[in-house]
DNA sequence: TGTTAGCACTCAAAGGTGGCGAGTGCTATT
DNA sequence: AATAGCACTCGCCACCTTTGAGTGCTAACA
């Protein structure tokens, strides 16, 4: 995988990835002389060229038009060309004031993130939400909403908050919800969504319950509401997507716009990323989302204060502006992480 | 705005418009007079095209093409013209049986009802749901989560539910939040959200409460608590409007995407709709989104329990099925009414 | 008077041709 | 090893012609 390159050729592969992204055109060799103002001919930079392409990380598109790189060209350069920019003290103070704004519910803070991740990069902005599931739980409370319909509310310590109206068998007064509440929340004290969930359904199962009225409802009823629920997921800025010029044949576009409204696509995608920490990048088809697209991800997971990790990151074309747009995604996962532990 | 036209020529615009509709492409004489199987050269066909085209029902985009409908020519075809095809069976159980399924909790059916409108229809479904403002309050709650910091819940008889996590100046015990609640609660007692939240202004400047320290306290959350909400608005298949010929190129596509994308735009459009009962429908610039983008709409209005009221819709190209989507449109409109009704 | 056949006309779309120029590979030269 | 020179390739563009769908007009007809 990795490739053994000469300083030269390294230079050379450089200058036409960065021309490459900048204008979406096939780049040929005396552009990459004069505008790299090296003490090279054109005919030299052919030369190079062409061995560049023989290791598979250039293609023509046609004999006579420049290269444009592989897939494996950009893999390449990513790790270990690309000069990342620093972050601009304007982006610093976007970042930092966007994530801020909007309410100090976290589904505020990460809708807002992923509006200012597609702003700044001027692709789209994703953001993840932590596992509601893996997070601790904090408070159950019924609300009685009308005749044998209760309102559940479920919180996490990361303060996201699960509504869910059920309905009941038989109608309960408020004293007994109160109860109920007390009830299960010193039982699932400490313990995290899913645990909670098991601990419901373990308990459902003792005896003892069983023959004990208030129990056995105010579990059934805490049966339903932590059941599972999908996880929470904010895309931002997909008309972006249009500017490239290399998705704008309706074709492609609709590929791509079918693959991101199956939001499970994109979670069992991002799921990925949230193993490792640092920023993690998919070229192309290594994303595994629609292989014909050419689309690039880059990513990096945040934490919250009660250690549940979640996702944000950017989705571009292959030829997306790397320089600037890892540095972001960096710069923003720290910040949110920071945002969400202080808190 | 109305026209006086004779049988024949209402026959042959109806052939014409529809014939559009179902083929993007620009109809001309003989077409009509074939598909017409009327009794009618091509020759008289021509002569009647040409009055409507006098009469700005028709337009030709060039000499030798077929002539497309005008706006106005669909305004009449929707008017006095279309024949609506029946909601067959299959629609109509497609259409219960996904607005049912997906929690019974009101965001949740909305959300599956633009779904099916999309669905069924192939182009864009679009829900707003009641206003949460006008909606009458039922129930506040306080629940402490952490140091200063409180999560307010508020529930409307909708069943819509609005969290919100506020930070106060000083720490507040469980019990002083009940008593909050419970105040605040027989305060509001029958009033709408926006009438509550006026109650509230005008209690904080009630010098008696405002001496009453758990009073001014529980006030002072409470207006955070019923700050006001943009209304929710449910988009769904977005990527269909990609099927469409007419809007293939990029240029078009991407005004229409960033028309969406504010949705405040789009709020605006449909708050109109609100006001009148049946179905709405506007064709093109009536519609007042992106002038040149020839979309069309249609909507109806469905009410809740408490007598809110949302709206419904869809919106595809000007171009549109309207024999099938009117009365797909009206349908569910009408089975949403019915089920947040019930309920 | 309304309908129709015939015909000349228009014009976009499709296909063909040739020149242009960006870019390449090869080779001889330094 | 680097370069200059040169023949070659091939997409792009501008220009042309052909084709055919469709029109408007007119004269003939019922």
């Amino acid at each position: 995988m990795d490739v053994e390159l000469s300083a030269r050729s390294r230079q050379i592969l450089e200058a036409i990835v960065e021309d490459y992204i900048a204008t979406a055109e096939p780049v040929g060799s005396s552009a990459v002389a004069r505008r790299h103002a090296m003490t090279l001919s054109s005919a030299t930079v052919r030369n190079v060229m062409s061995n560049l392409e023989e290791m598979g990380l250039l293609t023509s598109p046609h004999t006579s038009a420049g290269r444009i790189p592989t897939e494996k060209a950009y893999r390449f350069y990513v790790d270990s060309l690309v000069a990342l920019r620093r972050v601009s003290r304007d982006e610093k103070r976007q970042i930092i004031t966007h994530c801020r704004r909007g309410g100090a519910g976290l589904s505020d803070i990460l809708k807002e993130t992923s509006r200012t991740l597609s702003q700044l990069s001027n692709y789209m902005g994703i953001v993840v939400a932590p596992s509601f599931n893996s997070d601790v739980f904090r408070h159950i409370e019924f609300i009685r909403i009308g005749q044998r319909k209760i309102l559940a509310i479920l919180v996490s310590s990361n303060g996201a908050v699960q509504n869910r109206l059920i309905e009941t068998a038989e109608d309960h007064d408020p004293e007994e919800l109160v109860r109920m509440g007390n009830y299960l929340n010193e039982m699932m004290q400490g313990l995290t969504i899913t645990q909670a969930r098991e601990r419901v359904l373990s308990e459902m199962k003792n005896e003892k319950n069983q023959y004990d009225r208030l129990m056995s409802r105010a579990l059934s009823i805490s049966e339903q509401a932590v059941a599972v629920d999908g996880d929470e997921i904010f895309v931002e800025g997909q008309a972006r997507i249009l500017d490239q010029p290399e998705f704008s044949d309706a074709a492609r576009m609709k590929e791509i716009y079918e693959a991101f409204e199956k939001k499970g696509i994109l979670l069992q995608l991002l799921s990925r990323c949230m193993s490792a920490d640092g920023v993690q990048i998919y070229i192309g088809s290594e994303t595994s989302l629609s292989r014909t697209a050419g689309v690039s991800l880059i990513t990096s997971r945040f934490v919250t204060g009660s250690n549940t990790v979640g996702m944000l990151g950017v989705i571009g074309p292959t030829r997306m502006g790397y320089s600037s747009v890892i540095p972001i995604v960096d710069y923003t996962a720290r910040m949110v992480s920071r945002l969400l532990s202080e808190g």
